[in-house]
DNA sequence: CCCCCTTTTTAATCATTTGTTAACTGAGGA
DNA sequence: TCCTCAGTTAACAAATGATTAAAAAGGGGG
């Protein structure tokens, strides 16, 4: 899944300029040629980087960065300020309204594509860190919830645990001793029909709109999640 | 509580001129000034922020670099690295070894230290600003005053301290224990029960106007901020 | 020292989940 | 083809966990 990489400027020979070279490196780009459009812009989009002009019409970059930097859904997307003056008092500023980099005009595409990998990098792991996704499935362990083609699935707590445990190895076919011991527990005894039952709310709860059943059965060995 | 930096360079001019700048800053410094013996320093220290000559004897600060990137209970610090020459390739060089910004010799003191805050601002996510919003929700932790939908509500301190605990990492869920962790502190024991009547209460206060109830209960598991 | 406010505990109630049972289904070997 | 065995399914009772209200316990400030 590629970074979505906003850009609000308004000269348009650098939009053009900047958005062939992102989506060369394979980012999705949007922009916004005015201060007002953008901000709400990237209120509904939530790119994961922007690149903002120092000096935008309508609202300036400043007021911009100052403004998401207050918003806690906001305030964790890496900011990137383009200064026309490499005036080291504009640097400072930048910083200050808490942009993360500056690059100052004219800049090198390279230099440029280096430091938005750089804070992609840093900001990507620890927010993505406990989502995993198998096909068409995602399971974020942080926010316990589950998706299955982006919409969301309620489970409940031990069809949760089943099924964060199958992803952990998918294809992988384990016994209902197995299930039991990993996903139970080692020292509760239940049943081993109860895994059946468990199995089927699983497979019901993750069954929407005729999509291929994810969980195998094996005969007489146990079951398995498979693509 | 101060920043601990940690300087990995052989020039004593620069490590004497930097100490003294970063010490000025509040930031406690320490440093090292061979390779092999900065790597170690910084395995046993776990400093916030390592400045990182480029070229150092014994093992050079590439190669550090790399090595802690590879584990995952140091990647998370960040590295600036000194260079030299100002040339490009050793710029891009720089942040595929895993750097997170750098600086070419001779460098301003005062881009330097914004340079610093910037990074040491992104890594450590709780020092955040004093007035935080997060969807319609704004609570100001001067004034110790919270609003929804501008409108201003009345919460006890208990209160208080929950939602603005929530409100760092909305979404995220956490249980009773880790609520009780870090609400109420780590050595203080109330029944777990106790968790659920503040829920309410939080509840009851932040739910003006039939607006969407913002805290999720997720069962055998805790509770989380939504939007 | 008492009053008021907040916090904590307790316990009843409510809601959801879980495990069990037993009947049913279907695959595959004799 | 039929029989058997393993897996599926539905229904239900028990247990687990969350909500709620109300009482008890603290804890300053007047």
């Amino acid at each position: 899944m590629s970074a979505h990489v906003f850009i609000a400027e308004d000269e348009a020979s650098i939009i053009s300029l900047l958005k062939y070279n992102l989506e060369k490196e394979g980012y999705k780009v949007s922009h916004s040629e005015n201060g007002e459009d953008a901000l709400k812009q990237i209120k509904s989009k939530q790119p994961d980087l922007i690149l903002m002009d120092w000096m935008l019409p309508e609202l300036s970059g400043v007021e911009i960065c100052k403004n998401l930097k207050k918003d806690n859904k906001f305030n964790d997307i890496p900011v990137i300020m383009l200064t026309a003056k490499g005036e080291e008092e504009d640097k400072l500023k930048a910083f200050d309204t808490g942009a993360d980099d500056y690059v100052t005009k004219p800049f090198s595409q390279k230099e440029l594509n280096a430091r938005i990998k750089s804070l992609l990098r840093r900001s990507k792991p620890q927010s993505s860190s406990d989502i995993v996704e198998f096909t068409d499935l995602k399971i974020d362990r942080i926010t316990k919830r589950v998706y299955r083609k982006d919409k969301e699935i309620t489970l409940g707590p031990t069809e949760f645990k089943l099924l964060d445990f199958f992803i952990k190895n998918p294809k992988r076919v384990y016994s209902r001793e197995q299930l039991l011991n990993n996903v139970w527990g080692e020292d509760i005894y239940v049943e081993s029909r109860t895994v059946d039952v468990h199995i089927r709310r699983l497979r019901q709860a993750i069954n929407i709109q005729n999509t291929k059943p994810l969980i195998r059965t094996v005969r007489s060995a146990g079951y398995s999640l498979e693509s």
